[in-house]
DNA sequence: CTGTTAGCGCTTTCAT
DNA sequence: ATGAAAGCGCTAACAG
């Protein structure tokens, strides 16, 4: 069978004591000691269990990453993005997937991390107060990823912001009747975004004097069809905008394919802005705001590790990081004959 | 502090053995009884350590999914699925990300999921024989997915015959030279596609009395990017294709971005096929394989469980499972004009 | 049908 | 610097 450590100790010649010190690098092991129990180790392709390690020691060496979706660009690069981290530093991650309504619903009824996890990552949830409580009530820290909270370490970008910085791009272009394509606010798997990013559409008309048109406000949830859909119904207003706003570049993809698919031209009939830079949208040559998901990940993914060590050097200082966003401007919405 | 199994036993009025069986529904325990530990424990709003139950018995509840990447179409779909049949299940899901030839080297060497799962699960990764042998030196079931091999249980398609399928569409409108832009066969991360699908794409045009032309094969690297690339050196040749195969949508994307924006008419001056119907490729009027993914990891995921249960009624009777492809035909093929 | 009793394989005082 | 021993919170025979 597989080796334990009590094989271990005995081919060292040593108590399980000074192997599990020896093997986990702890200090007050002789140098000559410490070689043999891992020369003994490897001579038996020794690990060590991680349940009874986890058992005896309480700390389990894994964090639980929340997730509403994994199969949309955001969420699969932050799950990339924390694997990778969580295995450089010998943690497992363990992936909860909400998926809809009634998963979610059945996750915070069940609460299936319970026991299994040192801290929580949530990633782009709107959570109800009730959900917080049963987040926090699991008794380990919880990290926020794309959005923040009083009392929470987060890591997420300045939606508000960045939305309002891609509607002042087409303001400053002269465009005035400016669509909005959004997600739904009201949507029970709500995610941050949707909020944030029309509450920065509108900031910039009105900053602009111009009022909001609700008939320029249409629903696109955040996919391609949605997108499609939202376009066809806008340039069929009596009066259609010149330019349109996508929350989300998968949303501006259907956008980009109705107005050229109709023969108009894009940006001289209609300009298009998406929000993401995912790797798709250099191809399709769309104006977007690029947002590093990556780094928030990142960020957020340490800052739980070292509150997790207690070598807590300051990862709580400051709570609440906010990324910064970039827009990425392409012919979607200045044209090719750009000349700078 | 949280309840433990003692807790739950003292209040029910039992010995922890009891509440152990009465949890977890094993047969020989008094309806009576089972009812107040079920009450008891609610009361304490106890749930198992699943350390000390895995510690204890020797199953851990969790299976490890083995994927090269997480942020493609493919692989997000694969744990999307497979994360929703373990949670219904009870298991947990470990996620073993590769990422890179570095991260894939540092799995197969580090072995992160010795001892903590029941099974593996391995998505579309060309893997070598050492890696299959540190794979069944788990000593735990390994199941396939998108590849299959004597001995193992898998779930895949047939690539060889769809990517047939695909070409043969294109010649049956007639075509000719009809070029292919594919992966990488010699990448230390290949995945299993790339291999099969030319070999169906050479096959049919073999059949049809074609001599495959080799400058009509590009690279295309599973991407937008690698597909327009391709698509731009494949239609400055002396001699263009006038259909592209592409061996994933992805990089059907950047063929029809090339072509449709730079004048050219799909299906008319080139016709492209792409594969796997991604969500995106109605939107782009793409004609693809459709190939039932989450088909694929719920097929093979259900048929692991029931092995590791030994519930295996016929798991393993049919190891090797293929499920059914279809042709999707929309415009990139056949036109808007299509009248039937 | 239920209780007793060994472990499972580690970590962690507490001695020495 | 090292070892002995007491758990960690369960499961699984084995009795009864």
């Amino acid at each position: 069978m597989v080796a334990s450590i009590e094989d271990v100790a005995r081919r060292a010649g040593v108590s399980i004591a000074t192997v599990s010190r020896a093997l986990r690098g702890l200090p007050d092991v002789a140098t000559s000691t410490r070689d043999r129990v891992l020369q003994a180790a490897s001579e038996l392709d020794y690990v060590a269990s991680p349940f009874a390690a986890r058992l005896a020691s309480g700390r389990t060496a894994t964090i639980g990453l929340v997730v509403p979706f994994v199969n949309r660009w955001f969420f699969a690069e932050v799950i990339d993005t924390v694997e990778n981290a969580l295995r450089r530093a010998g943690f497992d991650l363990l992936l909860y997937n909400l998926g809809d309504a009634e998963g979610r619903a059945r996750f915070f009824d069940v609460m299936p991390m319970r026991k299994r996890v040192d801290a929580v990552l949530v990633a782009s949830l709107v959570l109800e107060e009730a959900e917080f409580t049963a987040l926090t009530d699991l008794g380990r820290p919880v990290g926020l990823l794309g959005l923040q909270r009083e009392g929470f370490l987060s890591a997420c970008i300045d939606d508000v912001g960045s939305a309002r910085m891609a509607v002042e791009h087409l303001l400053g272009l002269g465009h005035r009747r400016i669509a909005l394509i959004g997600g739904d606010t009201d949507d029970p798997m709500a995610f941050t975004p949707p909020l944030h990013r029309r509450d920065g559409y509108r900031d910039a008309l009105q900053s602009a004097g111009i009022e909001p048109d609700p008939d320029l406000e249409h629903l696109g949830y955040f996919t391609p069809e949605g997108g499609r859909d939202a376009t066809r119904y806008l340039m069929s207003l009596p009066e259609p905008p010149t330019a349109i706003f996508a929350e989300s570049d998968e949303m501006a993809y259907g956008a980009l394919r109705v107005i050229r698919g109709s023969g108009m031209r894009v940006p001289e009939d209609v300009a298009v802005v998406g929000f993401d830079d995912q790797p798709l949208s250099e191809l399709m040559d769309l104006t977007t705001v690029r947002q590093p998901v990556a780094d928030q990940a990142l960020d957020i993914t340490t800052r739980l590790l070292a509150l997790i060590a207690e070598a807590d050097d300051g990862a709580t200082r400051d709570p609440a990081v906010v990324l910064p966003t970039e827009l990425v401007i392409r012919e979607s919405s200045v044209g090719a004959a750009r000349t700078d």
